[in-house]
DNA sequence: CGACGGGTTGACGGTTGTCAAACCTTGTGG
DNA sequence: CCACAAGGTTTGACAACCGTCAACCCGTCG
């Protein structure tokens, strides 16, 4: 198989191309630059300009914002062919975000000029743009009513459901969470500490609903996890 | 000056008609559905198909959504001349929210079909949106962030400021946020509950800040409550 | 008048943040 | 191959923030 076959599948997948043609497909991927980047690098800044739009072929990033005092709060994280900095798509915009590489990753992206030129050609991915970024708010819409109303409990308990079936692979006892994640992470995906998020885990291993070790997490009881989330009382 | 005149002023402040000559706009206003709503009736459901897209040109409004425990979550409010119901932009997708009058509105609205064709034909308009959307993105990762890191203290004071930017009119002595605005409705924007904001803003009130009575709040003192809000001590 | 909706205040306790100390794993360099 | 450093993890003690609930006040409206 052919790598420019392997990364067409790849582009089919992500949501800002979905439907296109093959040979639009090509033309997108004629244009797309290639680059690897090392774990932990920064692949763009919070507030740089906004010049390019990613799609992850390998590896997963981290996109957080960081506070005026420097602590960290992780909005997403994307894996293969998910997509981010799609700001880019906008004229004379910043990104509002950082992306970190969490692992070695290998990615393509296309620079603000010729998204733009991309967008003229084929007007789908203007409507495929509004639909992800629609997607999107209402994503973060939803992360929003659960720190709001929910306890860190539950809270850490969606975050894992999510992260699982996003990154998740299959293991014997459960499926694990392919991708370094601390329990720093967790607090700052969760809106809470290391140590409580450390507390939460300890415990949930007691309780046979996670495995975990130094940056891994597996889920070995999905559907206690669920109740965990749901659960009101 | 011709009720045209005004809706056509107002449109030109719409983010999504950001541009337009004034022909298009008169299209536009052309396909435009006018229509009133009574105080506390909904204008559209959470989870109800996405038919209209919806823009004020008086009174106010509150998007919310519901948890599974019936507790609400205020997401933003809208006044004149701002937009709401964005997703009917896109096909087949329902809203992510709740409308509710919070008093008694006069508003314009286009149905999903008849934005598909303005769409085509004034192509800024796509653009717009996909502006307006990622700006939407970027106000909800910002409210998450401070949900996640701040107090409760610093959170309503951040509220308070947004409102008074959006919805502010100028009274002897401060700030008048002019939008029925309860303390219940307080603590749905923060994260919080009503008791915890009834005693912020009483303390608030006893410092100067603000004065605050029934269903109104005027911000006395901007310049303190930002130092509120920034507060990390 | 009485009901109702919004607002205030107090007492209490639970969830969770803070900090200190120690443990364990991993990787590195002598 | 061992020693050490660095970074991730755990646990305990403690306190603060804030949610819960009850009681009451006040103004409005039918």
């Amino acid at each position: 198989m052919e790598p420019t076959d392997v990364i067409m599948r790849g582009l089919a997948q992500v949501p800002l191309f979905a439907g296109l043609p093959a040979a639009a497909l090509q033309d997108v991927i004629q244009h797309a630059i290639s680059c690897r980047t090392e774990k932990d690098s920064f692949i763009f800044h919070q507030g740089d300009p906004a010049e390019y739009l990613h799609v992850l072929a390998e590896g997963s990033v981290k996109l957080f914002q960081v506070t005026e005092e420097g602590q960290q709060v992780i909005v997403r994280v994307a894996g293969a062919w998910q997509m981010f900095g799609g700001v880019a798509l906008l004229d004379e915009d910043t990104y509002p975000v950082s992306a970190q590489a969490a692992e070695a990753c290998q990615g393509l992206h296309w620079s603000s000029a010729v998204l733009r030129d991309l967008l003229q050609r084929y007007p789908l991915i203007s409507t495929n743009a509004m639909r992800w970024m629609a997607e999107h708010v209402r994503e973060t819409q939803d992360m929003f009513r659960h720190l709001a109303t929910e306890r860190v409990e539950q809270r850490l308990a969606r975050i894992l459901l999510r992260l699982m079936r996003q990154l998740g692979t299959p293991r014997e006892g459960g499926v694990l969470i392919d991708f370094p994640l601390t329990r720093q992470d967790l607090a700052e995906m969760g809106g809470t500490t290391l140590f409580t998020a450390s507390r939460i885990l300890s415990q949930w291993e007691k309780n046979g609903v996670v495995k975990s070790g130094r940056e891994r997490v597996t889920v070995s009881d999905p559907v206690g996890l669920a109740g965990i989330a749901e659960d009101s009382a």
